[in-house]
DNA sequence: GTCTATAAATGGATAGAC
DNA sequence: GTCTATCCATTTATAGAC
């Protein structure tokens, strides 16, 4: 060890910052026209590249796709993590976690669809994005056992009713709160049903 | 009125049936290859002709999404006639109708990305298909109505729970049944928080 | 009704110069 | 690291002959 300090590499940063442009420039293309919408070329154009320089940051689009993936999940995290911060008793963080996931979910479809649903063609997650997805349900695995309702078919259920109250309402009354509107009397019929005594 | 029988016209009969065989190789494709991932060449290839004789069946491939969507519906609406038919009392008619729509969504995954999530970039189903989905929602209302159930806020999230649990198993657990298992207790979570006294 | 021919555009991706 | 040039495949769709 000759160097005491982590040698930072400005170059390696600007890699890595231009990643994340790319990145960030993909998300908003495709919330703007959907997440199969997008090409390589509006990429190139949005972040004022040609198209074949974006192959010097990711190897094909499915390198991009996963890249969103993995930060998706991570964003899904801090919001979990934000919950389970709150100092309240473990049913209320679990009671707060449901608008929580809800409106992740709501507030940007093309992030739900590449989550959670499994709807781009040729995408699959690589091993290390599909780690980011288990830490998030591993995390609300937690929240749930917290409140005493670890079984793993009572996690399973959770994640169904959440993901499908968010779905109806993303699919069918985009904008709208008609499914919004029943998430806390399903969370208490949830509880009412699962909730130990 | 000159002729009592209806005109058969062969030509418009044979018309009607070469449509149906478009779509169902539309179908058939994208089960194989994805919802978004079949192309107009490979219909043409599969039913034997050439991509631009598809045209004089079908004004644009969304034209071609829009009969699947019916057709799609047109099918719901069979299967769940088929939990309304039987002669049990209505709660029993609607426990029976939760399988019949779960295993509906899943056992065919272009299907239900098609029918339920709005996944398809371009693609919006025309008056007349729409007006098929809603036949298939308001027989699933009625159902839920005879057995006391019939309230808006009952229904939404009824298909939230079906459509959530479906969605969890396609995407998550192709061909398992690691959410089909907790269908029965979902639904008996639903009965004892909505079934009237 | 189906074909050939072809449009007109777009897709992702590679090679090689600078 | 970015560009130009280009490839090659693919897309949906149209025109017009047979």
């Amino acid at each position: 060890m000759t160097e005491t300090a982590a040698p930072r590499d400005r170059r390696a940063d600007r890699h890595a910052a231009t990643k994340g442009e790319i990145v960030a420039a993909a998300w908003r293309l495709a919330r703007e026209q959907g997440l199969g919408a997008w090409s390589l070329r509006d990429v190139a154009r949005e972040v004022g590249m040609q198209p074949p320089s974006l192959y010097g940051y990711f190897g094909s689009k499915n390198a991009m796709f996963d890249a969103m993936f993995a930060e998706g999940y991570a964003d899904l995290v801090a919001r979990v993590e934000e919950a389970a911060a709150s100092p309240a008793s473990p049913v209320e963080k679990l009671r707060a976690s449901a608008p929580l996931f809800f409106d992740f979910c709501v507030e940007d479809p093309a992030r739900f669809q590449l989550l959670f649903l499994r709807t781009v063609p040729g995408f699959e997650p690589s091993a290390e994005s599909y780690a980011m997805a288990r830490v998030a349900v591993d995390r609300l695995a937690e929240v749930l056992a917290e409140a005493g309702m670890g079984e793993p078919g009572q996690v399973d259920l959770w994640t169904a009713l959440m993901t499908g109250l968010a779905s109806q309402q993303v699919s069918n009354d985009p904008g709208g709160d008609r499914w919004r509107r029943l998430l806390e009397p399903a969370v208490e019929m949830f509880l009412a049903q699962h909730l130990p005594a």
